[in-house]
DNA sequence: AAGTCGTGGGG
DNA sequence: TCCCCAAGACT
């Protein structure tokens, strides 16, 4: 790692600023310095992709424009809201956040970055962000792009995805940032991070700059940052029950813990819970299995098939499912064993469910149209 | 400290 | 198909 005098980084935050000031970019949440909207927007770009935010940032702000709407929401509305974003607990702990603003902070934003990490949901990247942008207080903002920008400029070999890697990157851009233009400065290396210096493909040749990134003078851009690798998803076979009493479908809520979080699926159910003897089911097997695992689990009688279709396959970031179809029917009956309802297809749209269940209805309907 | 928690895009 | 990456926080 190199070290800059003081007039290399006085260079430094002259040219990345003008560059900012003529190319930085116009972005929705950009128009004001509102708390709420910093906030908002920093919420749904965690690991995620500016281009992805947008239409949701619109779509939240029309929603839920203050945090009192965001507090009163009904979770089912904010789940929809949320829909296809992922990491769904980040929107649940907005509205707990929300709530925490008006019960103990009287509805008024803590101005500091180590206020605001008191915070539910806000860390300590978030902190720096509404802290500089909305705040104007001289905190940095260590994000992935603050890693890749200030690693390569710098030549910074420490592993990013240590614990305690963040606070040497703290310490190091604290040093370079202006005082007088914090939030600027933070989005600026965001940007920055977005365009001239992304991951994979970086165009330095024509970075603002470019003079002042060590790694590439030293044909070693590619090298940083430094992070150890993670480990491969875990496969988990599944069985997608798509079922109809009468002319409703049947939809399960998952639990209030745990990967997707209280969205709506069909009943699925893990292959490693039904008895089976072996890992390769015969179809008819399973039909067996699954009907006895409705009637034990759900007190529900099912009539069922397997679907003349390939499975799903869907992967997260720790699991990849392959998921196997059937087509089945239960009787109106009583649902007091079933975590879920039936529902037509008004109230099925209202439902917020996750980008897996979307790719099963896409499989199923493909088998009804043969 | 190391796992958990989604989805879309690109090579 | 698979891997990696993208404005992280929580446990």
């Amino acid at each position: 790692m190199i070290e800059w005098s003081p007039t290399t980084i006085k260079a430094f935050q002259t040219t990345l600023l003008t560059w900012y000031d003529t190319a930085g970019r116009d972005l929705p949440w950009r128009r004001d310095q509102e708390p709420y909207h910093v906030w908002v927007s920093e919420i749904m770009l965690q690991q995620t992709q500016v281009q992805t935010v947008i239409p949701y940032y619109e779509r939240f702000m029309a929603w839920f424009p203050t945090v009192t709407a965001l507090a009163e929401a009904p979770e089912e509305r904010l789940l929809k809201a949320w829909e296809g974003l992922g990491y769904y607990s980040r929107v649940r702990n907005m509205q707990r956040c929300a709530r925490q603003l008006l019960a103990d902070y009287e509805g008024q934003w803590p101005q500091t970055a180590a206020a605001l990490t008191e915070l539910i949901g806000i860390g300590p990247y978030t902190a720096g962000a509404i802290a500089s942008i909305a705040f104007n207080e001289p905190v940095p903002a260590v994000d992935g792009n603050a890693y890749r920008v200030f690693s390569r400029l710098l030549e910074i070999d420490a592993d990013i995805t240590k614990p305690g890697t963040r606070q040497l990157f703290e310490r190091v851009i604290s040093r370079i940032m202006p005082h007088d233009r914090p939030g600027d400065f933070n989005q600026a290396i965001m940007d920055l991070g977005a365009s001239y210096m992304t991951a994979r493909q970086p165009d330095t040749e024509h970075s603002p700059v470019k003079v002042f990134n060590q790694a590439y003078l030293d044909g070693k851009e590619l090298d940083y940052p430094v992070r150890t690798k993670k480990p491969r998803p875990q496969p988990i076979d599944y069985v997608a029950v798509v079922t109809k009493m009468g002319p409703d479908w049947l939809m399960t809520q998952r639990g209030s813990q745990g990967m997707l979080a209280n969205l709506w699926t069909v009943p699925l159910i893990k292959l490693a819970d039904l008895d089976l003897p072996t890992e390769t089911v015969p179809s008819a097997e399973l039909v067996t299995a699954v009907i006895a695992y409705f009637k034990r689990e759900y007190q529900l009688t099912l009539t069922a098939e397997p679907l003349a279709v390939r499975p799903v396959t869907h992967t997260f970031t720790h699991q990849k499912w392959t998921i196997q179809l059937l087509s089945g029917q239960v009787a109106p009956a009583d649902l007091a064993f079933f975590a879920g309802k039936s529902v037509n297809e008004e109230a099925l749209s209202q439902l917020p469910m996750p980008k897996v269940q979307t790719k099963i209805w896409d499989r199923y309907h493909s088998a009804e149209a043969k």
